[in-house]
RNA sequence: GAGCCACUAGCUCAGUCCGGCAGAGCACCUGACUUUUAAUCAGGGUGUCGCAGGUUCGAAUCCUGCGUGGCUCACCA
């Protein structure tokens, strides 16, 4: 044993000498296989072809009502809970002592009859109980549940335990992988696996995370994006394929951030990215309906309506409809003494595009409630986007915005192998200029788009986010089941 | 990284302003109770008051430092 009994609070010594004494009596408290026949929730909505028939059912013990010589307990599965009764003049004495000694916490399994108190509770009539695993701690307070957000993610598993609203959000969250999944098998799309350790941590601007190959004698990162890899794969005449998976960036910890967060990344050949605006609204309001039934979502004080088409707006004009400055007319220093002047902060030698991006993120960002588009980036911002035709300066690049985040990013790939190359020598600039996020060369792409890459529209939408707005929760560890946080000791 | 706040029983929380025996509910233990459902009734308090110092006759309470966490801001796709 671990522990020392003798250091042990005394709540957890009466639950192990109630484990030793079964033991003694030659009950096992920790059972195996146990067939079932109905879950608690089949039990409530098939009560009228049930009542009177014998059903097993298996789960948590989480309430006991004890009156003399007949009893009550609540049990709990995963579909909900279900009330058991057992009266000693029909189990006997044995099983029911058995029962008045059994804790809160428990793991039962329950053979008995289906049917309905007189006060209208369905319920099942105790014939035979078999303890299938003794809890030795106490659980959480069964009024308030869980409240501490540290224990609640420290001990997620008493979070599901007691807090059922929990595990709704995460079985939505499920469902909505789901939706998101299906609705791009249907139409065509391939769902691919690219590396999540690289050597080049390319697709976007962060700071990764390093590991070590040791029989490789190589340093590798964890991937803060898959992009340069899906790219790839349309250079290798994958023309619809998608990812869904874990994204790593050595940065902050927030309501908004988790190190490790889900990206699905969509591309699409010979597509742009208005298609990918169209695909995007499709996606989110599919997702929406299938698992909510409804595209007006609840988010805090606000009613979030999905119905497409959503507005599309131009990055430039948004800036100059909430700060009267037409930026398009000014050149990098003067935007950067604009940004000065409305007070937002920006690097001294702040490229053209990074000012009028520190403007937007402050003055238009938080006020896009609604779904919007944000079309048309600076190419200072958007390195991998490819250039617009009639505007060197911007990309075919839009972001989505519900609620005042940022949900999705999509563009039209920059295929150009050229000046790709020197977007990624620009972004060396930055480097070496002490910018510990810029994008890292990576000559082998290169090399890729060299060959050939076909025009292409691209997608990424952060999951979590996504889910966040659907589940109506306002961090993000709400929608994580295990967020990082430091360990104890 | 900065500011504010929190940390007291297994859990949810009072008590801290204004220093004076460590509290409640749930859970748990003992007993009663054969249709309860936050069951009820009678009895029982189970504690490193986050940690370490300091002030004081006396500190959960005042002071200092530290730790962990939350929120906001900063940073950041």
């Amino acid at each position: 044993m671990h522990e020392p009994e003798g250091e042990l609070d005394e709540l957890l010594l009466v639950r192990r000498s109630k484990l030793r004494e079964l033991r003694e009596k030659g009950i096992e408290p920790y059972g195996g296989r146990y067939e079932r026949t109905h879950s608690a929730l089949e039990i409530h909505t098939g009560f009228t072809d049930l009542e009177g028939k014998e059903v097993s059912i298996a789960g948590r013990l989480m309430a006991k009502r004890g009156h003399g010589k007949a009893a009550f307990g609540d049990l709990q599965d995963f579909s909900g809970r279900i009330q058991i009764h057992l009266r000693q003049d029909e189990v006997g004495p044995d099983t029911y002592q058995f029962f008045k000694k059994l804790d809160i916490g428990d793991i039962l399994g329950v053979r008995g009859t289906v049917f309905r108190t007189k006060t209208g509770e369905i319920t099942v009539g105790v014939k035979a109980l078999t303890l299938l695993a003794k809890s030795l701690r106490p659980l959480p307070e069964k009024w308030h549940g869980l409240k501490d957000v540290e224990l609640r993610l420290r001990q997620r598993y008493l979070d599901l335990i007691v807090n059922p609203e929990v595990k709704e959000t995460f079985v939505l969250r499920s469902k909505v992988v789901r939706a998101l999944r299906r609705f791009l098998d249907d139409r065509g799309f391939l769902e691919v696996e690219t590396p999540m350790m690289q050597p080049v941590a390319g697709g976007a601007a962060a700071r990764p995370f390093t590991t070590y190959h040791n029989a490789l004698d190589l340093m590798l990162y964890l991937r803060i994006a898959p992009e340069l890899y899906l790219k790839r794969l349309l250079v290798g005449g994958f023309e619809k394929v998608y990812e869904i998976n874990r994204n790593f960036r050595n940065e902050g910890i927030s309501t908004k951030h988790n190190p490790e967060f889900t990206m699905l990344e969509i591309y699409q050949a010979y597509a742009d990215y208005t298609d990918m605006m169209v695909l995007t609204e499709e996606l989110v309001s599919t997702a929406a309906q299938e698992v909510l039934g409804t595209l007006e979502v609840g988010y805090g004080d606000t009613v979030i309506n999905l119905r497409p088409p959503w507005p599309r707006l131009s990055f430039l004009e948004t800036v100059r409809q909430r700060t009267g400055i037409d930026f398009s007319q000014l050149d990098a220093r003067e935007a950067r003494e604009a940004a000065h002047r409305m007070e937002v902060e920006v690097e001294q030698n702040a490229l053209w595009g990074e000012a009028v991006n520190a403007i937007f993120e402050e003055a238009v960002e938080p006020a896009l409630v609604q779904p919007t588009f944000v079309l048309d980036y600076p190419v200072d911002i958007s390195p991998l986007a490819k250039r617009k035709a009639d505007d060197p300066r911007l990309t075919y690049r839009f972001e989505l915005f519900i609620a005042g985040r940022e949900i999705a990013n999509a563009f039209s790939e920059l295929n150009d192998p050229l000046d790709q190359r020197e977007r990624f020598l620009k972004q060396l600039d930055k480097q070496q200029a002490g910018d510990e996020e810029a994008h890292m060369f990576d000559e082998d792409f290169v090399t890729a788009l060299e060959y050939g890459m076909p025009p292409a529209g691209g997608l990424g939408i952060g999951v979590d986010r996504l889910v966040m707005l659907l589940a109506n929760v306002s961090s993000i560890r709400e929608v994580i089941l295990f967020p990082l946080h430091r360990p104890r000791e």
